[in-house]
DNA sequence: CTTGTGAACTTGTTAGACAATATTCAGGAC
DNA sequence: GTCCTGAATATTGTCTAACAAGTTCACAAG
Protein backbone atom coordinates (compact mmCIF):
# COMPACT_ATOMS: atom_id res chain seq x y z
CA UNK A 1 0.00 0.00 0.00
CA UNK A 2 2.32 2.64 1.10
CA UNK A 3 5.53 3.76 -0.85
CA UNK A 4 8.29 2.12 0.99
CA UNK A 5 11.33 3.97 -0.70
CA UNK A 6 11.78 7.97 0.70
CA UNK A 7 13.78 8.48 -2.00
CA UNK A 8 11.24 10.09 -3.92
CA UNK A 9 11.47 8.74 -7.39
CA UNK A 10 8.35 6.58 -7.24
CA UNK A 11 5.54 7.76 -9.15
CA UNK A 12 4.85 11.55 -9.02
CA UNK A 13 7.34 13.40 -6.84
CA UNK A 14 4.69 15.56 -5.43
CA UNK A 15 2.52 12.67 -4.60
CA UNK A 16 5.55 10.88 -3.40
CA UNK A 17 6.31 13.71 -1.01
CA UNK A 18 2.43 14.54 0.23
CA UNK A 19 2.26 10.47 1.12
CA UNK A 20 5.75 10.62 3.67
CA UNK A 21 4.49 13.76 4.91
CA UNK A 22 0.84 12.11 5.90
CA UNK A 23 2.53 9.27 7.18
CA UNK A 24 4.97 11.12 9.50
CA UNK A 25 1.63 13.37 10.59
CA UNK A 26 0.10 10.02 11.25
CA UNK A 27 3.07 8.85 13.30
CA UNK A 28 3.38 11.71 15.51
CA UNK A 29 6.83 12.81 14.08
CA UNK A 30 5.08 15.97 13.16
CA UNK A 31 2.79 17.21 15.97
CA UNK A 32 0.63 19.32 15.52
CA UNK A 33 1.00 23.25 14.96
CA UNK A 34 4.48 21.76 13.52
CA UNK A 35 5.72 24.59 10.51
CA UNK A 36 6.42 23.30 7.10
CA UNK A 37 8.12 26.46 5.51
CA UNK A 38 8.45 25.55 2.05
CA UNK A 39 12.40 26.26 1.87
CA UNK A 40 13.15 24.14 4.53
CA UNK A 41 11.07 21.26 3.15
CA UNK A 42 12.33 21.62 -0.34
CA UNK A 43 16.03 21.50 1.40
CA UNK A 44 14.95 18.35 3.74
CA UNK A 45 13.50 16.26 0.66
CA UNK A 46 16.14 17.92 -2.04
CA UNK A 47 13.30 19.04 -4.34
CA UNK A 48 12.31 22.40 -5.68
CA UNK A 49 9.74 24.75 -3.66
CA UNK A 50 7.22 24.46 -5.92
CA UNK A 51 7.10 20.74 -5.73
CA UNK A 52 7.02 20.65 -1.98
CA UNK A 53 4.75 23.42 -1.94
CA UNK A 54 2.01 21.33 -4.64
CA UNK A 55 2.37 18.71 -1.57
CA UNK A 56 1.81 20.98 1.11
CA UNK A 57 -1.54 22.50 -0.98
CA UNK A 58 -2.81 18.89 -0.96
CA UNK A 59 -2.70 18.57 2.00
CA UNK A 60 -4.05 21.82 3.24
CA UNK A 61 -7.16 20.60 0.83
CA UNK A 62 -7.45 17.34 2.89
CA UNK A 63 -7.54 19.25 6.05
CA UNK A 64 -4.37 17.78 7.67
CA UNK A 65 -2.02 21.10 7.54
CA UNK A 66 -4.03 24.72 7.63
CA UNK A 67 -2.25 28.04 6.45
CA UNK A 68 -3.49 31.40 5.91
CA UNK A 69 -2.50 33.93 2.99
CA UNK A 70 1.39 34.10 3.34
CA UNK A 71 1.40 32.49 6.02
CA UNK A 72 3.54 29.19 6.74
CA UNK A 73 1.80 25.93 6.64
CA UNK A 74 1.00 24.22 9.76
CA UNK A 75 0.33 20.78 10.88
CA UNK A 76 -3.67 21.32 12.16
CA UNK A 77 -4.22 21.51 15.81
CA UNK A 78 -7.48 20.01 15.93
CA UNK A 79 -9.01 20.58 18.81
CA UNK A 80 -12.35 20.21 20.70
CA UNK A 81 -14.87 21.88 18.24
CA UNK A 82 -12.99 19.99 15.53
CA UNK A 83 -13.16 16.29 17.18
CA UNK A 84 -16.86 17.12 17.83
CA UNK A 85 -17.40 17.59 14.26
CA UNK A 86 -15.42 15.47 12.88
CA UNK A 87 -17.28 12.55 14.78
CA UNK A 88 -20.71 13.79 14.16
CA UNK A 89 -19.63 13.72 10.60
CA UNK A 90 -18.30 9.89 11.09
CA UNK A 91 -21.74 9.38 12.68
CA UNK A 92 -24.30 11.24 10.05
CA UNK A 93 -22.34 8.99 7.31
CA UNK A 94 -22.11 5.58 9.23
CA UNK A 95 -25.39 4.87 10.71
CA UNK A 96 -27.17 5.44 7.46
CA UNK A 97 -24.62 3.14 5.68
CA UNK A 98 -25.70 0.95 8.51
CA UNK A 99 -29.52 0.89 8.02
CA UNK A 100 -28.87 0.36 4.19
CA UNK A 101 -26.45 -2.69 5.20
CA UNK A 102 -29.33 -4.03 7.49
CA UNK A 103 -32.01 -3.74 4.49
CA UNK A 104 -29.82 -6.17 2.55
CA UNK A 105 -28.78 -7.86 5.83
CA UNK A 106 -25.21 -7.53 3.89
CA UNK A 107 -22.39 -8.28 6.68
CA UNK A 108 -19.14 -7.03 5.50
CA UNK A 109 -16.26 -10.08 5.72
CA UNK A 110 -13.64 -7.46 5.96
CA UNK A 111 -15.59 -5.95 8.80
CA UNK A 112 -15.72 -9.47 10.32
CA UNK A 113 -12.04 -10.05 9.84
CA UNK A 114 -11.29 -6.81 11.72
CA UNK A 115 -12.97 -6.84 14.91
CA UNK A 116 -11.77 -10.75 15.32
CA UNK A 117 -8.46 -9.14 15.22
CA UNK A 118 -9.64 -6.20 17.68
CA UNK A 119 -10.75 -9.27 20.08
CA UNK A 120 -7.20 -10.98 19.71
CA UNK A 121 -5.29 -7.76 20.42
CA UNK A 122 -7.05 -7.27 24.04
CA UNK A 123 -3.96 -7.66 25.82
CA UNK A 124 -1.65 -5.51 23.51
CA UNK A 125 -1.60 -1.79 23.59
CA UNK A 126 -4.52 0.74 23.19
CA UNK A 127 -1.93 2.25 20.22
CA UNK A 128 -2.47 -0.69 18.21
CA UNK A 129 -6.10 -1.03 18.48
CA UNK A 130 -6.46 2.04 16.22
CA UNK A 131 -5.82 0.54 13.22
CA UNK A 132 -7.75 -2.21 13.08
CA UNK A 133 -10.74 -0.14 14.58
CA UNK A 134 -10.12 1.88 11.75
CA UNK A 135 -10.50 -0.98 9.28
CA UNK A 136 -13.56 -2.18 10.64
CA UNK A 137 -15.45 1.15 10.24
CA UNK A 138 -14.03 1.56 6.52
CA UNK A 139 -14.99 -1.95 5.85
CA UNK A 140 -18.51 -1.58 6.44
CA UNK A 141 -18.55 2.40 4.39
CA UNK A 142 -16.68 0.06 1.27
CA UNK A 143 -19.24 -2.28 1.22
CA UNK A 144 -22.09 0.00 -0.09
CA UNK A 145 -19.67 0.46 -3.13
CA UNK A 146 -20.31 3.88 -3.51
CA UNK A 147 -17.12 5.57 -4.43
CA UNK A 148 -17.87 9.00 -3.13
CA UNK A 149 -18.50 7.66 0.19
CA UNK A 150 -15.73 6.08 0.84
CA UNK A 151 -13.44 8.42 0.09
CA UNK A 152 -15.51 11.19 2.31
CA UNK A 153 -15.02 9.06 5.31
CA UNK A 154 -11.37 7.99 4.65
CA UNK A 155 -10.90 12.03 4.32
CA UNK A 156 -12.59 12.15 8.06
CA UNK A 157 -10.70 9.01 9.57
CA UNK A 158 -7.68 10.53 8.46
CA UNK A 159 -8.10 13.43 10.63
CA UNK A 160 -9.20 11.45 13.59
CA UNK A 161 -5.92 9.80 12.87
CA UNK A 162 -3.93 12.99 13.33
CA UNK A 163 -5.67 13.96 16.39
CA UNK A 164 -5.05 10.56 17.55
CA UNK A 165 -1.78 11.22 18.15
CA UNK A 166 -2.07 14.69 20.28
CA UNK A 167 -3.57 12.56 23.33
CA UNK A 168 -0.53 10.16 24.62
CA UNK A 169 -2.80 8.88 27.20
CA UNK A 170 -4.89 6.97 24.70
CA UNK A 171 -6.54 5.28 27.85
CA UNK A 172 -9.54 6.35 26.43
CA UNK A 173 -10.10 2.69 24.20
CA UNK A 174 -11.91 -0.55 26.11
CA UNK A 175 -10.93 -2.84 23.66
CA UNK A 176 -13.44 -5.56 25.20
CA UNK A 177 -16.08 -3.16 24.85
CA UNK A 178 -15.12 -1.94 21.52
CA UNK A 179 -15.03 -5.65 20.27
CA UNK A 180 -18.23 -6.32 21.88
CA UNK A 181 -20.21 -3.34 20.46
CA UNK A 182 -18.79 -4.01 17.13
CA UNK A 183 -19.70 -7.26 16.97
CA UNK A 184 -23.00 -6.20 18.42
CA UNK A 185 -23.29 -4.03 15.61
CA UNK A 186 -22.62 -6.47 13.22
CA UNK A 187 -25.43 -8.82 14.37
CA UNK A 188 -27.98 -6.14 14.11
CA UNK A 189 -27.20 -6.06 10.34
CA UNK A 190 -27.80 -9.39 9.83
CA UNK A 191 -31.01 -9.45 11.68
CA UNK A 192 -32.39 -6.43 9.65
CA UNK A 193 -32.94 -4.05 12.86
CA UNK A 194 -31.39 -0.95 10.77
CA UNK A 195 -32.65 1.36 13.75
CA UNK A 196 -30.69 -0.48 16.26
CA UNK A 197 -27.65 -0.84 14.87
CA UNK A 198 -27.68 3.12 13.91
CA UNK A 199 -28.50 3.60 17.71
CA UNK A 200 -26.04 1.67 18.81
CA UNK A 201 -23.45 2.94 16.56
CA UNK A 202 -24.58 6.31 17.87
CA UNK A 203 -24.05 5.85 21.43
CA UNK A 204 -20.52 4.19 20.09
CA UNK A 205 -18.93 7.05 18.40
CA UNK A 206 -20.39 9.73 21.09
CA UNK A 207 -18.55 7.77 23.59
CA UNK A 208 -15.62 7.95 21.63
CA UNK A 209 -15.95 11.51 20.53
CA UNK A 210 -16.27 12.78 24.65
CA UNK A 211 -13.60 10.44 25.89
CA UNK A 212 -11.10 12.00 23.05
CA UNK A 213 -12.74 15.51 23.73
CA UNK A 214 -11.99 15.39 27.21
CA UNK A 215 -8.72 14.14 27.07
CA UNK A 216 -7.95 17.05 25.09
CA UNK A 217 -8.89 19.72 27.54
CA UNK A 218 -12.21 20.38 26.24
CA UNK A 219 -15.98 20.60 27.25
CA UNK A 220 -17.52 17.61 26.05
CA UNK A 221 -20.75 19.81 24.94
CA UNK A 222 -23.44 16.71 24.08
CA UNK A 223 -24.40 19.17 21.07
CA UNK A 224 -23.77 22.86 21.01
CA UNK A 225 -24.31 22.86 17.15
CA UNK A 226 -26.77 24.61 15.01
CA UNK A 227 -27.30 28.10 17.41
CA UNK A 228 -29.61 30.35 15.11
CA UNK A 229 -31.24 29.99 11.52
CA UNK A 230 -33.78 27.86 12.84
CA UNK A 231 -37.40 28.25 13.58
CA UNK A 232 -40.37 25.88 14.21
CA UNK A 233 -43.11 25.80 11.34
CA UNK A 234 -46.18 25.15 12.70
CA UNK B 1 -18.29 33.02 20.92
CA UNK B 2 -17.23 33.04 17.73
CA UNK B 3 -13.69 34.99 17.15
CA UNK B 4 -13.20 35.00 13.44
CA UNK B 5 -15.77 35.19 10.06
CA UNK B 6 -15.12 38.39 9.53
CA UNK B 7 -15.97 38.00 5.44
CA UNK B 8 -12.42 39.12 4.33
CA UNK B 9 -12.02 38.38 0.63
CA UNK B 10 -8.51 37.37 0.36
CA UNK B 11 -8.35 36.20 -2.98
CA UNK B 12 -5.30 34.86 -4.55
CA UNK B 13 -4.74 34.29 -8.42
CA UNK B 14 -5.20 30.92 -8.01
CA UNK B 15 -7.96 31.07 -6.30
CA UNK B 16 -9.34 33.39 -8.61
CA UNK B 17 -8.71 31.31 -11.86
CA UNK B 18 -10.28 28.29 -9.89
CA UNK B 19 -13.43 30.09 -9.82
CA UNK B 20 -13.44 31.47 -13.02
CA UNK B 21 -12.98 28.11 -14.43
CA UNK B 22 -15.61 26.19 -12.44
CA UNK B 23 -18.69 29.23 -13.06
CA UNK B 24 -17.09 28.37 -16.82
CA UNK B 25 -17.68 24.71 -16.32
CA UNK B 26 -21.07 24.85 -14.18
CA UNK B 27 -22.41 27.89 -16.99
CA UNK B 28 -22.39 25.48 -19.97
CA UNK B 29 -19.31 27.48 -21.91
CA UNK B 30 -16.75 24.47 -20.76
CA UNK B 31 -18.52 21.14 -21.79
CA UNK B 32 -17.40 17.46 -20.80
CA UNK B 33 -14.33 16.05 -22.34
CA UNK B 34 -13.27 19.78 -22.40
CA UNK B 35 -8.89 19.62 -23.13
CA UNK B 36 -7.72 22.54 -20.65
CA UNK B 37 -4.22 22.88 -21.96
CA UNK B 38 -1.82 24.59 -19.32
CA UNK B 39 -0.24 26.45 -21.94
CA UNK B 40 -3.05 27.59 -23.16
CA UNK B 41 -4.74 28.38 -19.96
CA UNK B 42 -1.85 30.29 -18.80
CA UNK B 43 -1.39 32.66 -22.15
CA UNK B 44 -5.78 32.86 -22.11
CA UNK B 45 -5.55 33.89 -18.16
CA UNK B 46 -2.04 36.10 -18.60
CA UNK B 47 -0.25 34.26 -15.80
CA UNK B 48 2.66 31.88 -15.80
CA UNK B 49 1.98 28.28 -15.80
CA UNK B 50 2.33 27.30 -12.76
CA UNK B 51 -0.51 29.38 -11.42
CA UNK B 52 -2.92 28.09 -13.80
CA UNK B 53 -1.49 24.84 -13.72
CA UNK B 54 -2.09 24.97 -9.24
CA UNK B 55 -6.20 26.07 -10.20
CA UNK B 56 -6.28 23.11 -12.15
CA UNK B 57 -4.94 20.82 -10.06
CA UNK B 58 -7.61 22.25 -6.88
CA UNK B 59 -10.08 21.37 -9.65
CA UNK B 60 -8.74 17.95 -10.39
CA UNK B 61 -9.01 17.18 -6.54
CA UNK B 62 -12.63 18.46 -6.73
CA UNK B 63 -13.20 16.21 -9.16
CA UNK B 64 -14.61 18.38 -12.09
CA UNK B 65 -11.50 17.90 -13.89
CA UNK B 66 -10.12 14.58 -14.65
CA UNK B 67 -6.10 14.49 -15.59
CA UNK B 68 -3.94 11.34 -15.98
CA UNK B 69 -0.16 11.65 -15.83
CA UNK B 70 1.62 13.78 -18.09
CA UNK B 71 -1.84 13.96 -19.93
CA UNK B 72 -4.01 17.19 -20.36
CA UNK B 73 -6.61 17.54 -17.84
CA UNK B 74 -10.19 17.63 -19.57
CA UNK B 75 -13.78 18.75 -17.65
CA UNK B 76 -15.03 15.04 -16.30
CA UNK B 77 -17.31 13.84 -18.53
CA UNK B 78 -19.75 12.22 -15.64
CA UNK B 79 -21.24 9.51 -16.99
CA UNK B 80 -24.63 7.15 -15.89
CA UNK B 81 -22.35 5.71 -12.97
CA UNK B 82 -20.64 8.66 -11.97
CA UNK B 83 -24.19 10.22 -11.82
CA UNK B 84 -25.81 6.90 -10.08
CA UNK B 85 -23.01 6.99 -7.53
CA UNK B 86 -23.70 10.77 -6.83
CA UNK B 87 -27.00 10.52 -6.04
CA UNK B 88 -26.63 7.65 -4.25
CA UNK B 89 -23.79 9.73 -2.11
CA UNK B 90 -26.48 12.51 -1.30
CA UNK B 91 -29.04 10.20 -0.33
CA UNK B 92 -27.00 8.52 2.31
CA UNK B 93 -25.97 12.29 3.55
CA UNK B 94 -29.25 13.98 3.47
CA UNK B 95 -31.56 10.91 4.56
CA UNK B 96 -29.55 10.74 7.63
CA UNK B 97 -29.84 14.82 8.30
CA UNK B 98 -33.60 14.76 7.85
CA UNK B 99 -33.74 12.33 10.62
CA UNK B 100 -31.41 14.22 12.79
CA UNK B 101 -33.76 17.57 11.98
CA UNK B 102 -36.74 15.18 13.09
CA UNK B 103 -35.89 14.76 16.19
CA UNK B 104 -35.72 18.31 16.90
CA UNK B 105 -38.31 19.03 14.51
CA UNK B 106 -36.38 22.19 13.50
CA UNK B 107 -37.03 23.54 10.14
CA UNK B 108 -34.88 25.80 8.83
CA UNK B 109 -35.82 28.39 7.52
CA UNK B 110 -33.76 28.62 4.66
CA UNK B 111 -35.43 25.66 2.83
CA UNK B 112 -38.42 27.01 3.20
CA UNK B 113 -38.03 30.13 1.77
CA UNK B 114 -36.06 28.33 -1.33
CA UNK B 115 -39.12 26.50 -1.93
CA UNK B 116 -41.34 28.72 -1.97
CA UNK B 117 -39.43 30.59 -4.31
CA UNK B 118 -39.58 26.80 -6.36
CA UNK B 119 -43.36 27.01 -6.13
CA UNK B 120 -43.58 30.91 -7.78
CA UNK B 121 -40.81 29.75 -10.71
CA UNK B 122 -43.55 26.65 -11.71
CA UNK B 123 -43.78 28.91 -15.42
CA UNK B 124 -40.21 29.42 -15.79
CA UNK B 125 -37.93 27.41 -17.58
CA UNK B 126 -36.53 24.37 -16.36
CA UNK B 127 -33.18 25.83 -15.69
CA UNK B 128 -34.05 28.07 -13.58
CA UNK B 129 -35.33 25.70 -10.70
CA UNK B 130 -31.88 24.63 -10.32
CA UNK B 131 -30.33 27.16 -8.22
CA UNK B 132 -33.12 27.12 -5.40
CA UNK B 133 -33.25 23.50 -5.41
CA UNK B 134 -29.79 23.25 -4.54
CA UNK B 135 -30.01 25.76 -2.12
CA UNK B 136 -33.14 24.31 -0.35
CA UNK B 137 -31.11 20.89 -0.16
CA UNK B 138 -28.23 22.61 1.04
CA UNK B 139 -30.20 24.61 3.99
CA UNK B 140 -31.24 20.96 5.04
CA UNK B 141 -27.66 20.20 5.46
CA UNK B 142 -26.21 23.45 6.74
CA UNK B 143 -28.66 23.94 9.21
CA UNK B 144 -27.30 20.61 11.83
CA UNK B 145 -24.11 22.88 11.71
CA UNK B 146 -20.94 20.39 10.55
CA UNK B 147 -18.53 22.47 8.60
CA UNK B 148 -17.34 18.88 7.09
CA UNK B 149 -21.12 17.72 6.56
CA UNK B 150 -21.69 20.96 4.68
CA UNK B 151 -18.37 20.89 2.45
CA UNK B 152 -18.78 17.29 1.69
CA UNK B 153 -22.43 17.90 0.27
CA UNK B 154 -21.47 20.73 -1.45
CA UNK B 155 -18.74 19.05 -3.17
CA UNK B 156 -21.53 16.48 -4.53
CA UNK B 157 -23.62 19.60 -5.53
CA UNK B 158 -21.00 20.67 -7.66
CA UNK B 159 -20.37 17.38 -9.33
CA UNK B 160 -24.57 17.63 -10.08
CA UNK B 161 -23.90 20.90 -11.40
CA UNK B 162 -21.55 20.06 -14.07
CA UNK B 163 -23.49 16.81 -15.29
CA UNK B 164 -26.77 19.06 -15.42
CA UNK B 165 -25.34 21.01 -18.42
CA UNK B 166 -24.35 17.87 -20.32
CA UNK B 167 -28.10 17.06 -20.79
CA UNK B 168 -29.46 19.92 -22.86
CA UNK B 169 -33.42 18.66 -22.40
CA UNK B 170 -33.90 19.41 -18.59
CA UNK B 171 -37.52 18.21 -19.14
CA UNK B 172 -35.96 15.83 -16.29
CA UNK B 173 -37.76 17.82 -13.91
CA UNK B 174 -41.40 18.53 -13.15
CA UNK B 175 -41.73 22.21 -11.47
CA UNK B 176 -45.17 20.93 -9.09
CA UNK B 177 -44.25 18.09 -8.07
CA UNK B 178 -40.75 19.25 -6.45
CA UNK B 179 -42.14 21.72 -4.92
CA UNK B 180 -45.03 18.95 -3.01
CA UNK B 181 -42.65 16.69 -2.72
CA UNK B 182 -40.01 19.72 -1.31
CA UNK B 183 -42.87 21.06 0.63
CA UNK B 184 -44.47 17.62 2.17
CA UNK B 185 -40.93 16.74 3.60
CA UNK B 186 -40.59 20.25 5.96
CA UNK B 187 -43.73 18.98 6.89
CA UNK B 188 -42.24 15.63 7.74
CA UNK B 189 -39.49 17.00 9.71
CA UNK B 190 -41.88 19.57 11.85
CA UNK B 191 -44.03 16.60 12.28
CA UNK B 192 -40.74 14.66 13.95
CA UNK B 193 -41.14 11.83 11.30
CA UNK B 194 -38.26 11.20 10.23
CA UNK B 195 -38.52 7.82 8.97
CA UNK B 196 -41.03 8.94 6.56
CA UNK B 197 -39.19 12.45 6.13
CA UNK B 198 -35.84 10.21 4.67
CA UNK B 199 -38.28 7.49 2.36
CA UNK B 200 -39.82 10.27 0.82
CA UNK B 201 -35.96 11.95 0.24
CA UNK B 202 -34.66 8.54 -1.16
CA UNK B 203 -37.31 8.43 -3.64
CA UNK B 204 -37.47 11.85 -4.57
CA UNK B 205 -33.56 11.66 -5.31
CA UNK B 206 -33.85 8.35 -6.45
CA UNK B 207 -36.38 9.28 -9.19
CA UNK B 208 -34.04 12.40 -10.17
CA UNK B 209 -31.30 9.76 -10.49
CA UNK B 210 -33.02 7.34 -12.94
CA UNK B 211 -33.99 10.69 -15.01
CA UNK B 212 -30.95 11.95 -15.23
CA UNK B 213 -29.54 8.72 -15.63
CA UNK B 214 -31.75 8.25 -18.69
CA UNK B 215 -30.99 11.41 -20.00
CA UNK B 216 -27.47 10.29 -20.17
CA UNK B 217 -28.11 7.58 -22.97
CA UNK B 218 -27.30 4.57 -19.43
CA UNK B 219 -29.59 1.85 -17.83
CA UNK B 220 -30.93 3.29 -14.58
CA UNK B 221 -29.83 -0.04 -12.63
CA UNK B 222 -31.12 0.28 -8.99
CA UNK B 223 -27.67 -0.34 -7.61
CA UNK B 224 -24.75 -2.38 -8.37
CA UNK B 225 -22.27 0.10 -10.31
CA UNK B 226 -19.77 -1.14 -12.24
CA UNK B 227 -16.77 1.37 -11.53
CA UNK B 228 -15.79 2.77 -15.04
CA UNK B 229 -13.11 5.87 -15.34
CA UNK B 230 -13.18 6.98 -12.22
CA UNK B 231 -10.61 8.76 -10.66
CA UNK B 232 -7.12 7.90 -12.50
CA UNK B 233 -4.74 8.95 -9.68
CA UNK B 234 -2.64 6.68 -8.53
C1' DC C 1 -3.18 -4.52 -41.65
C1' DT C 2 -0.19 -4.37 -38.09
C1' DT C 3 3.77 -2.59 -36.03
C1' DG C 4 7.31 0.30 -35.00
C1' DT C 5 9.75 4.82 -35.48
C1' DG C 6 10.06 9.64 -34.83
C1' DA C 7 8.51 14.42 -34.48
C1' DA C 8 5.45 17.61 -32.11
C1' DC C 9 3.07 18.59 -28.17
C1' DT C 10 2.27 18.55 -23.19
C1' DT C 11 3.30 17.97 -18.61
C1' DG C 12 6.73 17.31 -14.49
C1' DT C 13 10.31 19.53 -12.35
C1' DT C 14 14.03 22.72 -11.56
C1' DA C 15 16.48 27.18 -10.96
C1' DG C 16 16.59 31.81 -9.89
C1' DA C 17 14.40 36.07 -9.13
C1' DC C 18 11.26 39.82 -7.58
C1' DA C 19 7.18 41.67 -5.22
C1' DA C 20 3.93 41.55 -1.48
C1' DT C 21 2.98 40.39 2.94
C1' DA C 22 3.76 38.60 7.68
C1' DT C 23 6.68 38.24 11.64
C1' DT C 24 10.06 39.79 14.67
C1' DC C 25 12.66 42.73 17.22
C1' DA C 26 14.66 47.03 18.47
C1' DG C 27 13.81 51.65 19.94
C1' DG C 28 11.13 55.54 21.52
C1' DA C 29 6.98 57.73 24.04
C1' DC C 30 4.32 57.75 28.09
C1' DG D 1 8.16 49.25 33.02
C1' DT D 2 4.71 48.98 29.40
C1' DC D 3 2.89 49.93 25.08
C1' DC D 4 3.12 51.58 20.57
C1' DT D 5 5.70 52.39 16.32
C1' DG D 6 8.68 51.25 12.58
C1' DA D 7 12.43 49.05 10.22
C1' DA D 8 14.78 44.54 9.25
C1' DT D 9 14.04 39.87 8.36
C1' DA D 10 11.60 35.86 6.80
C1' DT D 11 8.24 33.64 4.08
C1' DT D 12 5.09 33.12 0.62
C1' DG D 13 2.92 34.40 -4.14
C1' DT D 14 4.07 34.69 -8.71
C1' DC D 15 6.91 35.06 -12.79
C1' DT D 16 10.38 33.85 -16.46
C1' DA D 17 13.14 30.47 -18.66
C1' DA D 18 14.49 26.06 -19.35
C1' DC D 19 15.20 21.03 -19.53
C1' DA D 20 13.60 16.28 -18.91
C1' DA D 21 10.19 12.85 -19.45
C1' DG D 22 6.15 11.15 -21.21
C1' DT D 23 2.14 11.01 -24.56
C1' DT D 24 -0.09 11.37 -29.04
C1' DC D 25 -0.31 11.11 -33.77
C1' DA D 26 1.25 10.74 -38.37
C1' DC D 27 3.78 7.98 -41.27
C1' DA D 28 6.71 4.60 -43.07
C1' DA D 29 8.29 -0.31 -42.94
C1' DG D 30 7.31 -5.02 -42.60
Amino acid sequence: MTPQSIPVTATSIVDAIAADLRARMFSGELTADTPLTETDMAAAYNVARPTVKAAIERLVAEGLLVRGLHKTARVAALGPAAVSDIYHARAYLESEILRRLARTRLVPTDAVAANAEIGRLSEGTPTDLIEPDIRFHLSLIDAVGSDRMSKMYRSLMSEVRLCMNRVQSLNLLAPGLIYAEHERILELIAAGEGDAAAALLDDHLGRARERLIKALGGEPGPQADAPTDLLARS
